[in-house]
DNA sequence: GCTCTTCTGGACATCAGTGTCCAGATGTTT
DNA sequence: AAACATCTGGACACTGATGTCCAGAAGAGC
């Protein structure tokens, strides 16, 4: 119970790009770590050494492990719910056009993180807590996404279902680990349109989207 | 590299009600700790406690945690992927009717252990072994719901997207926890079959699946 | 009941990770 | 350059997990 500086309340701190540490570095270095190992493998020691530093740094940002895991959901939680709702929102001329806008999500690194995303939604079976939060975020994104097919006259219950399925097999499509290269991918839009929104989407629209993915993801 | 006695191969044991262990006990509390907590939380000393045994059982029957984790991994290739695919060939005199058998699966505990299937996905995210087998599944599986499609004359491109949205949008959905209880799923089968396969579903289908989630949900 | 095989408990060694303490290095301000 | 605030490394104590060894308990066959 040393109090001689509390420590993890800090100022407003720019990154150095060479010699401290900061607490943001740690954050990255955690966010990294969940994406591609899982919460189980966000670990102090490991961290550190891969930031080349000794594991006491840590101790001077964070109080505890549980601190930085607190964080790490919250970054989460910030980066990947409101694109999504944002983009259920934007009006549009068809219902294809609008679902298009969402998929833009799922094809925009920027956007959407899928392997953040499943590692979280792996965490939340494990821990209470966070499968409250993880919940929250579904219904939100899921209700966003009901309401767009609402605009477009869907009945109730129907636009509820077709928001749900779309959504369901986009987050299937990750926890499945998305195999798909790009121009699959394209090949692969027309039907999805169809299946998601009982509708055929006009050409223009599609050529759009494409040209839309050609720019976020210039190779693969 | 003690000789005196081959741990691991033995002969058919029928597990004992009372007093010793066998390797099926510990298999079963393995595959409830990977289903309840993940991977990273199957560990011998834990299975140990909740088995009221000493942690050295264990090592009579298994080499070390890795020969448990293949024989679980087994375990769940056995057991959560043949009954999708049988239902999934099963004939039908219509696609919703078709669809309706592989929906048996999704509601039927005795057919298929979401939770199971939850953490093996996440396991496969760490373990690239794993998720080598994962993916082989996964695979199969679609290709058993395309197949189906296939049989109600849907074009080609078409039936693989359609196999992959229904497949996915249960995979998600599971992945996302299935909140909805058994009354809830009812009112959604008619707005699902729809969204699924493009053709509306006869009544006395649905009453039919519906009787029959009752057996086999009696409550919940 | 005696013997042989199968299985269990307890002691031991080891390892990876957490969290604490503190001396002191390294930057920042005046 | 001195004083101050910020951050780091290294030593230490502790925990929970794995895996090994072996004496001996508990069933099975004779």
């Amino acid at each position: 119970m040393n109090e001689k500086k509390p420590p993890g309340a800090r100022a407003g701190a720019a990154k150095q790009t060479t010699g401290r540490m900061t607490r943001e570095a740690w954050i990255e270095a955690g966010i990294g770590a969940l994406a591609a190992e899982g919460i189980a493998n966000v670990k102090i020691q490991v961290m550190a050494k891969t930031l080349a530093v000794s594991r006491s740094s840590f101790y001077w940002f964070f109080a505890d492990l549980q601190e930085l895991h607190r964080e790490l959901l919250d970054y989460w939680l910030r980066k990947n719910t409101s694109p999504i709702i944002e983009r259920a929102l934007r009006p549009a001329q068809t219902v294809t056009k609008a679902v298009c806008h969402i998929f833009e999500c799922w094809v925009d690194p920027a956007l959407f993180d899928p392997r953040l995303d499943a590692a979280v939604r792996s965490w939340g079976q494990v821990d209470a807590a966070v499968r409250g939060v993880v919940d929250q975020a579904d219904d939100q994104r899921v209700d966003a996404v009901a309401r767009m097919f609402l605009r477009y006259d869907y009945p109730q219950q129907e636009a509820f279902i077709r928001a749900r399925v779309l959504y369901f097999t986009q987050i299937g499509h990750y926890t499945l680990g998305m195999r798909d290269d790009r121009d699959m991918r394209l090949r692969l839009l027309r039907p999805y349109l169809l299946s998601f929104t009982g509708r055929e989407a006009p050409d223009d629209e599609v050529e759009a989207f494409e040209s839309l993915v050609r720019r976020v993801q210039p190779d693969g």
